[in-house]
DNA sequence: CGGCCGATCCACT
DNA sequence: GTGGATCGGCCGA
């Protein structure tokens, strides 16, 4: 197993780790098996001069301190009431950086992804939107702080590559409210192997 | 302490 | 293509 390194989440450009997560495996171990799926879309959120953050203005509240930790921590929010989003923090403390998962492609624990997700057929699985990426892996809330470098939620490096060609650049979804910040080509995805 | 709103998804038409 | 579900966080009083 190759566990992603503090050294890969701490680093300050917070637009290339989104770009280098794309084609990692994200795992999650909590309470009824191991899941995992290949990260196949991300967005960047730059702190807080970045208005589409929870963290512009250097905003600190209970909620997102966590943003604000050593990177390479969970920073789950609950958005619409219903949807657990998963980010994970990047860059150094008090650096309030963070990468937003917003698709995966589910590869262990079909069996365990399709009973969380109530459906029976396999092609009918669907790891895109960032609210099905958490109820996929069966993230929650309640897990924003934890450690990547635990037993609950990691990452891997298996080897996928994404050639950069591959990689589409988009504006983030959902920041309307962010002014000018909300046309910044900060989604990135790719659809081929 | 009350009210509004959000980095959404799904079932339905 | 659209509206309903559904609730914690934040802000202003």
């Amino acid at each position: 197993m190759n566990k992603l390194s503090k050294s890969f989440y701490q680093r300050d450009n917070v637009v290339q780790i989104a770009k280098d997560l794309l084609g990692k495996y994200l795992f999650t171990n909590l309470g009824d098996g191991i899941t995992s799926g290949i990260i196949t879309e991300t967005e960047a959120y730059c702190g807080i001069t970045d208005k589409a953050s929870h963290a512009y203005g250097n905003l600190r509240t209970a909620r997102t301190e966590i943003m604000y930790m050593d990177g390479g921590v969970a920073y789950v929010y609950l958005c619409y009431g219903i949807h657990s989003l998963f980010n994970i923090v990047t860059n150094k403390i008090d650096i309030p950086h963070a990468v937003l998962i917003r698709g995966i492609k589910p590869v262990d624990g079909i069996e365990i992804m399709l009973k969380r997700s109530k459906k029976t057929d396999i092609s009918k699985l669907n790891g895109i939107g960032p609210g099905n990426v958490s109820k996929l892996l069966n993230i929650h809330f309640s897990q924003s702080g934890e450690s990547l470098f635990d037993n609950k939620i990691w990452l891997e490096d298996r080897g996928l590559k994404i050639p950069p060609f591959k990689i589409i650049a988009a504006p983030r979804v959902g920041v309307d409210y962010a002014d000018e910040d909300a046309f910044l080509p900060y989604r990135f995805r790719f659809t081929e192997f």
